[in-house]
DNA sequence: GCCGTTTTCGGCCCGACTGTTTTCAGTCG
């Protein structure tokens, strides 16, 4: 995909200017586009092609040339020359927490450092202290950052993080010193995937709060440690910020922690531009405080409706938000059913009775179990044969039990050729089928675009699951033409599933807002295996949200009978 | 390098903590 390399070769350049001292507003320029480009919900080829680079916020006219020249030439000159200029070993400096690159540019010119290991060598026989303003605890901390770096905890997923920050959260809610605690950061925003995690507190005693918060059983290292803000690293090495403020502030300081960056500093932007200033304290006029309580304060003074956490990328959330035009976002209460769930049928550990259980704890009204189809063997896919037993099972089941319903489905293997694994007329006895890819990952875009889109023709296909079969961390998603499968989707009348699986996450985010303008359906589900993982709908919810996508476009949002009319309508 | 209902030039979000100083630069979020 060209906005991921574009924006790697955008944050590169950044680097290597701040290594030069150069403008920061000039640095801030190329991370700014770099965060424009990564987050475009269609391939930046597509507004090159328009003529549409130059409406895109942080892009001008330098800027535009550069990305034109890269989807034609595959480079960027100016980025070419500029790599020869800069050492590889000062960017990799770059990456070690506390160095930046005044640091950086101190130790390559006064050691002469060729790599990482060569820095580490260095500090460990001492011979870094004696710099310009490096002594005994920088050498230390340089030490420190380098283990960091080697242990590599990169980016973890949701559900890490989720667990990581409830443990935190239940700990220090029962001090008396906590009046409010909140997750905030990209952990409250649901990001995908998360690299640390922030809480925030309201405390009049937030010396005592910081105290208790150092002390807590899984805490490894202190990073820092201040009355209002300090950061730890976890046994796991997850960092944690926390910080305090006085209960006035906590709109203002969940608002600033919470993020993004690039939300915050446009709203700080309106601020400015309207004589006010907003900070994690409150938003001001000259001294004087004129709103920071609660978040929803802070957005109506500027005459905007509330802007959920998912939605602050400054991807036009401001801009909808000032004509009142955000979407109708989803919650957990919303969800009817759940509609992508094995049995010990196939490689589930739950048996019916037991997952019908479970979702009328959930309140549901329905469930679609789906088992895997005969090919995928390695899953304990169900022959024609065990798959009739299961419909006759679950209509039993249904004649005998109250408060929820079951429907039969399946997960059909979406075959090479892109036929099903199961036969029509074994498909059209079900009650809602769900189609999926399981193999031939390898093959092209071409292939496995037209396989999806085949699969979608099929009248007896009500939703195409993961579709981008990626797993988070462990294997990419395969390349298609989104273009290409929302059109057939819509046309077809095929809901997209919100694999909601923390690993999965598929579709994506930024596709799902795409998917959305296409006008597509979607089904957030489970795909759940074992008992846990019925919980895991929070983390599709958080996609939608995400996604920008509407209540009013999610299937399983819908009562069973409108469900069955969905079905029913492209049986037709 | 971008951007404009004050501006096509001169601005560009704002503050905390650390380690080193002895008033602050560097780094981070």
């Amino acid at each position: 995909m060209n906005n991921s390399q574009i924006a790697e070769i955008f944050e590169k350049i950044a680097e290597i200017l701040e290594i030069q001292q150069e403008n920061p507003f000039r640095i801030r320029a190329y991370r700014r586009a770099a965060e424009t480009v990564k987050n475009l919900s269609e391939d930046i080829s597509e507004f090159a092609r328009k003529d549409g680079l130059l409406k895109l916020p942080g892009i001008g006219a330098d800027l535009a040339s550069k990305i034109k020249e890269f989807l034609e030439t595959g480079k960027v000159s100016a980025y070419e020359k500029l790599k020869k200029k800069v050492d590889s070993s000062l960017l990799d400096m770059l990456n070690i927490p506390g160095v930046g690159p005044k640091t950086a540019k101190l130790l390559r010119e006064k050691f002469k450092i060729k790599s990482l290991a060569d820095l580490e060598a260095k500090a460990k026989a001492h011979k870094i202290r004696g710099l310009p303003g490096i002594k005994e605890k920088t050498e230390e901390n340089i030490l420190k950052g380098l283990a960091f770096l080697k242990k590599d905890t990169g980016r973890m997923c949701l559900d890490v993080a989720f667990t990581t920050a409830e443990y935190i959260i239940s700990s220090l809610k029962s001090l008396s010193q906590v009046i409010k605690i909140s997750p905030a950061g990209s952990l409250r925003r649901m990001k995908e995937t998360i690299r640390d995690i922030d809480i925030l507190v309201t405390s009049k005693k937030g010396g005592d709060v910081m105290k208790a918060f150092v002390k807590l059983p899984n805490v490894a290292d202190i990073a820092a440690q201040g009355p209002t803000k300090s950061s730890i690293l976890t046994k796991e090495g997850v960092q944690v910020d926390l910080r305090v403020v006085a209960p006035e502030s906590y709109g203002a300081a969940l608002m600033y922690f919470t993020g993004s960056k690039a939300h915050n500093i446009k709203m700080r932007e309106m601020a400015v531009k309207r004589g006010l200033k907003i900070n994690e304290y409150g938003v001001f006029r000259g001294k004087r405080s004129i709103a920071g309580k609660n978040e929803e304060d802070i957005y109506s003074l500027f005459k905007m409706s509330y802007i959920e956490p998912e939605l602050r990328e400054n991807t036009g959330e401001i801009e909808a938000a000032l004509r009142g035009g955000l979407p109708d976002l989803v919650k957990l209460k919303d969800i009817k059913g759940d509609i992508h769930v094995h049995t010990k049928a196939s490689d589930g550990s739950l048996s019916i009775s037991e997952i019908a259980r479970l979702a009328k704890a959930k309140k549901y009204e329905y469930i679609v179990i789906s088992n895997h189809s005969k090919s995928l063997k390695i899953a304990g896919g169900l022959s024609d044969k065990k798959l009739l037993r299961q419909i006759e099972e679950i209509r039993r089941f249904n004649k005998g039990s109250k408060g929820i319903r079951l429907l039969a489905g399946t997960e059909v293997d979406i075959r090479g050729d892109g036929s099903m694994d199961y036969s029509d007329k074994l498909l059209r006895k079900l009650d809602f089928v769900i189609a999926a890819i399981h193999s031939g990952f390898r093959q092209s875009k071409e292939k496995l675009t037209a396989r999806i889109v085949k699969a979608m023709q099929n009248r007896y296909v009500n939703v195409i699951a993961h579709p981008c079969g990626r797993l988070i961390g462990e294997r990419d998603a395969y390349e298609l033409d989104y273009e290409k499968i929302f059109t057939a989707a819509r046309k077809t009348g095929t809901a997209i599933e919100i694999n909601a699986y923390p690993k999965r996450l598929d579709l994506t985010d930024v596709n799902c807002r795409r998917a959305r303008e296409l006008g597509v359906k979607f089904a957030i589900a489970t795909d759940t295996h074992t008992k846990d993982q019925m919980d895991n709908m929070i983390y599709g919810i958080s996609v939608a949200r995400r996604g920008w996508i509407d209540k009013k476009d999610i299937l399983n949002c819908r009562k069973l009978k409108e469900v069955e009319k969905f079905v029913e309508k492209k049986r037709a």
